[in-house]
DNA sequence: CTGTTAGCGCCTTCAT
DNA sequence: ATGAAGGCGCTAACAG
């Protein structure tokens, strides 16, 4: 409405008040500002206490435009609504933050025109590179070769190995889950699991059959796959017992599924971890730590692999680019839902 | 390493380049792209294919620095883990995205100094306004007014009323989640909510008691505050049955808290909603798609508060600028958990 | 040690 | 209709 009349209004002060404050030229300034040695320390002294007088913050954008590097990278998700793109995003931003280097983010909403656009508008700002965040491990389409900065690819690898991914690793984190249930000591353990179209499924059971096998024992039944809700969790644990199949351990492709699992365990008077043990996937506090018992669960580390991410950017900003899919270990968070059998 | 030889290595066009090509002086090329008038249409033409040609995008950075505005806003969160900010985010990111303007994102992970620090370096980088997403709805210390940019608090509003904030309604999100609940014909209904120490439980709870006395109806005991979990809930329930208190409703202060109070209710015999209806908040899917039955919750309309602020910010950075905390209507989302008494 | 000059990429007068 | 020149804020050469 009225347009404020306070400090507020007046514009940004730049080097050149400064300098005529202080009574030197610009150059004199910047050079007192950044610390560069040819300088008289009473010199730098007035500048530094005029900068402050002034409240003055050098303008990136001049800077960026003299060094042809904008201190900024694009961070794009393609779907910011599901839960695996935020600790990603935290991650890199953290990762970021620390280096004075900014993050611009844009969501695609997993639509390719859009992200199209998006890639476009975050070249016109000159960002020194991209890090694309995918909403499942599956390989998606690189954004191309042409493009005139480094592109990182986080959780959702680029089907170009000319490219660099960072992924966690599926396959091991079924090894480890598996691991981790034969140390408590149990040896009928079934697995159910979400969607077979997604492939952290997929290699989520094979690293399970894996450590199975090499332990010299025998999975219960196939692995089940469903999708990736409390209510299949229910389902085919329910279709578990009543085939009378006896398991003294459920692995489960995600905390969600386990829930049901559990659920469908106590209420068919089996007690977990006394009689079974659960385990679930993604450590997603409100669902592992709100359940009868607290639920064990393996955890992507995706902060990791965004804090990685990142790094992996900086270093490919620098000039040291590398390509291919890089994985991220993943660990298993212990809690109540296993323990070693007695 | 070795520093690729391929098209991306090159510099990314600058309109110099384009204008060589199409034989043009850069003034001349400036005005063909940017659709000034006065520029024959065989000119522009060429200029046109020549930009094409070279994937020629406008150095934004060189334009800010012109304009003394950077086409850039940024979002300041205080904590991107919880879940309140991610739907303001991407609300805010979607109004942005479409006015071509850039959303810088800074995470202040609750810590003021952070977020004194990334406030100077989004003033460094001129963005052009900013919006702070707090992460409870309670009041939070001001910026200040001594800021260059225009500022708009979303979901926890400034303590200085000269701010814009922009939050969710709670007290009338209690009314009318009471409202539906008489609606469907209860009259003995419960309150279970969460801590006391947030503004978000004591207004919706004043809301409700608001709603239950235009109704003439006296409330089931004092709304009952603990925490926002489901142990909560089904302790609170527990208690509530243990004490035979006559009820048909339970609303509750929060999804978690709902899937606690339910899953009581059902070991406890109680049918839901026959016997008793269950309302949640926050409108959660992972709970509320995931519960038996299905959980009738109060939506913040958060994405609506974060496109809100946006437009707000749009327009203060016009120069029309408002002050004061602003509400935002919550609604209900009706699912299976709550139906009129048959 | 300090100041002058030039230019990053773009747009906008002002001449032509 | 086109081009030449100036300047946005800053830094890196070079001169003094």
């Amino acid at each position: 409405m009225t347009p404020a009349l306070g400090p507020s209004r007046s514009q940004p002060a730049t080097l050149n008040d400064v300098a005529r404050l202080a009574g030197v030229s610009v150059a004199t300034a910047s050079k007192a500002l950044n610390g560069r040695s040819q300088v008289r320390a009473e010199t730098r002294q007035r500048v530094v206490e005029a900068a402050e007088r002034l409240s003055f913050r050098p303008n990136q954008l001049a800077r960026g435009l003299l060094a042809g590097r904008s201190g900024t990278v694009g961070l794009l998700t393609s779907d910011l609504e599901g839960r695996f793109s935020i600790p990603i995003l935290m991650g890199a931003e953290d990762a970021f933050g620390a280096g004075e280097v900014a993050v611009l983010l844009c969501d695609a909403r997993g639509d390719a025109i859009r992200e199209q656009h998006h890639v476009r508008a975050l070249l016109g700002r000159r960002v020194d590179g991209l890090i694309v965040v995918g909403s499942r491990t599956d390989p998606r389409p690189s954004l191309g070769r042409e493009l005139p900065v480094p592109v990182v690819y986080a959780y959702a690898p680029s089907e170009d190995p000319a490219d660099l991914s960072l992924v966690p690793d599926n396959v091991d984190a079924g090894r480890i889950a598996v691991g981790h249930l034969l140390a408590c000591g149990r040896t009928r353990i079934a697995h159910i699991t979400g969607d077979p179209a997604y492939l952290a499924a997929r290699e989520r059971a094979q690293g399970a059959g894996a450590a199975l096998a090499e332990a010299g024992l025998e999975p219960v039944g196939e692995p089940r796959f469903g999708d990736w809700s409390e209510g299949w969790g229910r389902a085919a644990t329910a279709l578990l017992l009543d085939r009378r199949v006896e398991i003294d351990a459920v692995l489960c492709g995600s905390d969600q599924i386990a829930r049901g699992v559990m659920d469908v365990l106590r209420e068919r008077g089996l007690r977990v971890p006394e009689d079974v043990a659960v385990m679930g996937f993604d450590n997603w506090q409100v669902l592992t730590a709100a359940s009868r018992p607290p639920l064990t669960s393996v955890d992507m580390n995706l902060e990791q692999v965004g804090r990685a991410a990142a790094h992996a950017l900086s270093a490919a900003i620098g000039g040291v680019r590398r390509s291919g899919v890089e994985t991220v270990r993943c660990r298993v968070v212990i809690r109540g839902s296993t323990a070693p059998l007695s």
